[in-house]
DNA sequence: TCCCGAATGTGTTTATTGTCACATTATTAA
DNA sequence: TTAATAATGTGACAATAAACACATTCGGGA
């Protein structure tokens, strides 16, 4: 993997994947972090970075979708997120123990950009604004992940699927059709329930003209009564 | 509850209960935060913070234990974690949008400060350490919640009420001898399951010698034998 | 001391969802 | 094109824990 790893053709200057925290820097630390950084492409499937694993870089996803999650007892997996483009993968556990505390992988092809972590960790204490940036995405990413988790944990089968649902056309992919990036299994693995179920869900959800669904192509067509179905638990 | 807001009789300077972050502050942003902070008391019981109000201070734990908690639908509380003294609540909410997200409500007499929080913000973007020592604080903390709350989330009842047993022990009170500091309902909010199912489980507990019991005082007999019914599950 | 309401304990019933076993349909590679 | 494999759908059954209904105990005034 680490033959992928070269170094970027265009610079960070001008950059169109840029952050929005590195926004916030001037020219001159734009410049450290062109110096201190590296490009990468992950094929679709590929893992990115593994749980447990020591923090050696900071990794930012400058184009591509990748899922966030953990896996059980070596066996049952976990979803916790899907992460768009232009985040920073595993902030919070940067932070924390040094110790990367879930995995990621490509659902897309992907860019990636390896900074170097001591590099990044002047910059906050160099510049506040850059501090309060990251402070700034990191806990609305943190909220938002926890809230909805929480709210998850009190839903029953189908608030849940119709969550998810709500999750892709509004948060990831801001349309209402749309395709999934992965099988059925992985779908129940962000819901936290099992293949089966989620399946029966989505195939009910269809029947009633909630949805419209062929293979992983989903159109949501009555949101309102997703909405309502997402409410009521 | 505004009464209660007092000028504090200590200042900042000589504080027995000051957080770690703000003890990379010199003397004069010290000097800024004793200015810009008052001091209160809480009765057990009582609300410190409403989930969905505007956050207008900083508060800082001082002394005491709370209840971090949301309630679902007006009805279910659920009690995300128990927090100790040193702490500052809702960090994470307030570099979000602003809007406390949780409630929090003093399991015991509480001492609380409120720190004025547009000068909280400006010692981040001022003092690049203070903002690092804040940025590893809740990241550290939600780390932990987020964790607790994965595993959870994957355990049957049995080892949900281990974890939170183990949770008190270790994290808590740092003895195996404790007192709940609150009624079977909380606890049963706690861990997600309902107070009579938690009722069992901990007399199941134990009639097995795994802990002592007698209202809301508990032993811990068995540590092994708990951290095993933890681990599967 | 007694009374009252809150907290706790207990048996039974019911709803929900996971598991298993297998049929069917896509997808991919030879 | 076909065989092999992965993904998806479906029915039957079992496990789990919630809900309900009520008994019992506890704790703090009057």
């Amino acid at each position: 993997m680490l033959d992928d790893v070269i170094k970027k053709d265009t610079s960070c200057h001008d950059c169109k994947d840029i952050s929005c925290a590195a926004a916030v820097l001037n020219v001159q630390e734009l410049g450290l972090v062109n110096a201190n950084s590296h490009e990468s492409f992950l094929k679709k499937g590929e893992v990115i970075l593994h749980e447990g694993s020591l923090t050696s870089h900071i990794i930012y996803l400058k184009t591509g979708l990748a899922k966030e999650y953990i896996k059980h007892s070596g066996e049952k997996e976990q979803i916790l997120q899907i992460v768009k483009k232009h985040t920073y993968l595993g902030l919070p556990s940067l932070f924390g123990d040094r110790i990367n505390h879930y995995s990621y992988a490509a659902l897309e092809d992907c860019t990636i950009c390896y900074i170097d972590i001591s590099m990044f960790n002047n910059l906050i204490k160099m510049n506040g604004n850059f501090a309060y940036e990251i402070l700034v995405s990191t806990s609305r990413d943190n909220l938002n992940n926890f809230n909805r988790f929480l709210h998850q944990s009190q839903k029953k089968i189908f608030g849940r699927v119709a969550d998810a649902l709500l999750y892709f056309s509004r948060i990831i992919y801001e349309t209402t059709q749309f395709e999934l990036p992965f099988p059925r299994q992985e779908f129940a693995d962000l819901i936290g329930v099992s293949r089966e179920s989620a399946t029966r869900v989505l195939i009910k959800f269809k029947s009633e003209g909630i949805i419209d669904l062929k293979g992983r192509s989903i159109t949501i067509v009555n949101v309102d009564l997703l909405e309502q179905i997402s409410q009521n638990g």
